[in-house]
Order: C-alpha cells, then sequence, then structure tokens
DNA sequence: TATGGATGGAACGGATCCGTCTCGACCACA
DNA sequence: TGTGGTCGAGACGGATCCGTTCCATCCATA
C-alpha cells in the first residue's frame, strides 16, 4: 500500500523494475472476488486479471498456476483470529470463542469461499493444505479453551480432546455457514450453554 | 430397467416413439459421476452425454438446464433417510439418528456432491431449492426424536426446538464432511453422549 | 405391413478459457 | 542519462463448452 520496497526478485545484475506491491494486492483482491462468485473449480484466470484491470502475463509471471496463486493470497490474509484472554469459566470462553467465530462467518468473502474449499478438498485433494492451514489457527485456539478448563480443574485431564475439539466450533458452523442462518446475541448463550455441557458430558461416565 | 412403459410424452396423435427410460437414468448416473468430479459450477453437460453415451440433444430435449437437469436428479434419489423406531431414550434416539447419518455420510457421491451443493447454495442461490428438499427429510427426522424426549418426559416443552435440531446433527456432520475423518463404532456413543447433554442443557436455567 | 413422428448421435457456429508470446511504455537503479 | 526488467495490453493456437440443427433410425399405431 505505502512505499514500495525492493522486492525479492531484484537481485544480482543491476537493473531495475520491481513487481508492484499494488498490483499483487489487487489481485489478490479479484483473487478472492472472482472465488467468491465463482467457485474455484470455475475460476477464470482471466476474468481476475480484467478484473484486477491487468493482462494475464502479470499473474503468470507471479505464481504457476491457479492453486498456488490462491494458496499464496490465503496466506497473506494471516487468518489472525486473535487469541483472546482467559474469561474465567468454560462456559464464557466458549461463548467467546463462538463470538469469534461468527464474526468471522459473517464476512460475505469468508461465507461463500469457506465452503468452497471444504467442496474442493473432497474431490481433489490439491486444496488440502489450503484447508489444513485454514483450519489450524481455528484449532489452536480451540484447544487453548480446553486445556484452560482442564487447569482450571472444570474438565478431567483424561478427557478425549478430539472430540472436545469437534463440538466447540460446530453447532455455530452448521447453523451459521450449512443452514445460512443468522446468528442474533440472544441466542450465542445458548449455543455456549449447550456446547459447554457437551463437552463436559464427553467426560463422564463411559 | 425393465419393459418400457408407454411414457408421458406419447400421446394424442397416432405416431409413436418413447423416451427411453435406460438412457434417462443413464444421464442421471452421469450426471452424478460428474458433478463428484467437478462440482456444479464447473459441471459440463457435454461430458455428462459422453459419459452416458449420448448426445447433448438427449439432455437438452428432457430438461431446459444444468440446473433443473439436477434438480430431479435429486429428486430420483428420493433421499429416504428411512424413519427408525422409538429407541426408548433420547440418547438412544440420538445414537441411532447419529449411525443413519454416518451410514449417509459414507456414501462417496454424497461425501463430494452434499458440500458442494452448500457450496453453490452460498453463491447462487440457485440451488437453494435443491438444498431445501435434502434438508427437509433429515429435519423431519430429527423433529421426531426431539418431540418423542418431550412426550417421554425427558425434555421440557418449553424447548427452544430451532436449537436443538441444530445441535442434533452438527458434531457428526462437522467430523465426517468438514474435517473429513472417519467414525468408528467406538465413538458414537461419545458423541451421542455429548450431543444429548448439550440438547438437554438448553433446557436448564437460562 | 406401411407410415408418421419422435428419437439418439453427430456436427455446427459462437463464445470462453488456457498458457504463451510479443509489443511499446515506464520506472528504478547505476 | 543509460539500461534492464516489469508493466498493461492484446493476439495466438488449441481446447472445451454451449445450445441448436441436421439426419438416419426405430417404434407404435393404423
Amino acid at each position: 500500500m505505502e512505499r514500495k520496497r525492493s522486492d525479492q526478485k531484484t537481485r544480482a545484475p543491476s537493473g531495475a523494475a520491481v513487481q508492484s506491491v499494488e498490483l499483487t494486492e489487487a489481485l489478490y483482491r479479484a483473487l478472492f472476488a472472482e472465488w467468491a462468485e465463482h467457485g474455484f473449480s470455475a475460476l477464470s484466470l482471466e476474468r481476475v486479471a480484467a478484473r484486477a484491470g491487468a493482462g494475464k502475463a502479470a499473474i503468470y509471471r507471479r505464481w504457476p498456476g491457479k492453486l498456488q496463486f490462491a494458496d499464496e493470497a490465503i496466506n497473506t490474509i494471516a487468518l489472525r483470529m486473535a487469541a483472546f484472554e482467559d474469561k474465567g469459566s468454560l462456559e464464557a470462553d466458549v461463548r467467546a470463542f463462538h463470538r469469534r467465530l461468527r464474526s468471522v462467518f459473517r464476512h460475505p468473502l469468508v461465507r461463500r469461499i469457506l465452503p468452497d474449499i471444504y467442496a474442493e478438498v473432497a474431490r481433489s485433494e490439491a486444496m488440502e493444505a489450503i484447508s489444513e492451514r485454514v483450519a489450524q489457527t481455528r484449532r489452536d485456539e480451540a484447544a487453548k479453551v480446553i486445556e484452560r478448563a482442564i487447569a482450571r480443574g472444570e474438565l478431567p485431564g483424561a478427557l478425549d480432546r478430539e472430540i472436545a475439539l469437534d463440538f466447540l466450533p460446530c453447532s455455530i458452523y452448521w447453523r451459521m455457514m450449512v443452514t445460512r442462518r443468522s446468528l442474533p446475541d440472544a441466542q450465542l448463550d445458548l449455543y455456549a450453554q449447550g456446547t459447554t455441557a457437551a463437552i463436559k458430558a464427553l467426560a463422564s461416565a463411559p
């Protein structure tokens, strides 16, 4: 956006000319917009270039193909689901986690691109790496919630963490992304309540 | 498959010629196979016809376009998630429901096509009707589970049914379809346990 | 058995996309 | 002020797809 830094492309010899950061970012934005409109499998780099006001060469000069382009694009937005502080109880932490999730799932591009990533992974496995990276930050944050509750004594150390991590986001994902219904503040408590009970129930009587 | 019945297309005048039921079914099968491979948005009717060993005219004579074709195709497979009998308790019913869900989510075509439907709905709304019909049978069956529990006295009549219906399938969908992990028998109990606790918790102290 | 009519398969023109390549213009460095 | 590399733009040959049209075949009726 600001000053153009010397890029990695400029190296030994002498001459100049640097890949424009503005153009690269415009290409990323155009990619996401087209991705949201048409889905990855029907994504046309020709349209992406046109939308960014560039030629196709600008794309092929930077990335070898659609997948690597998408991969780096996802990387740049960094997916920071910033950590939140300890809320004092499992249920309060769950509610905070759900609120974070909701703010992510409300983003219009996320609403279209995220389901498309999952659909694409199901049929091609080439998107696996991207999907994995997207899941990672969320999973890390979720794990913290569980570990804090164990440290607090709210959950036993013998808890099946794998399944607990499934219960943490699933209800919000289902409601907002699969059934596509909005999630008003008034109902956040109920989801946190149910989710907390589910996780606690995993620990009791096998 | 068997004898060819006089079709609805043969009517008043005199002449004959009937649409072949075999070909129609072959077209459906080819559609699903291509859908699973490429996704709906990148679906080519040309490939579908070729895969069915037919010409494109065979498709365009039957359906006006891709969407209506897909719509009737989904209709024919009927989506019967046959009702199961009362298992005696909410948790047992939940487990039975999860088992049914698992058998559906294990089908290789379902694993690829269902996420694609959700991705498509997110960006075009034209698939809404199809998605809605797919959801309907599952929702009906889930509602029965909840109502039976209320009749049994396990859940209060004042329960928030909307959210209870979210909790019923969400953990299984998340595990099998989003994170794409298998679900062995040994873990079915834990999911049923957690899900049941979540639903019961919706009723208590607001 | 003769015949009318819809059938299925193939070919059509127009459109889009891919990935490459070639321009003149431009800009940052030496 | 040179000079080398990137810039946007566009053309390319080949491939694929759309939706329609053509034509020989086959079938149910008369």
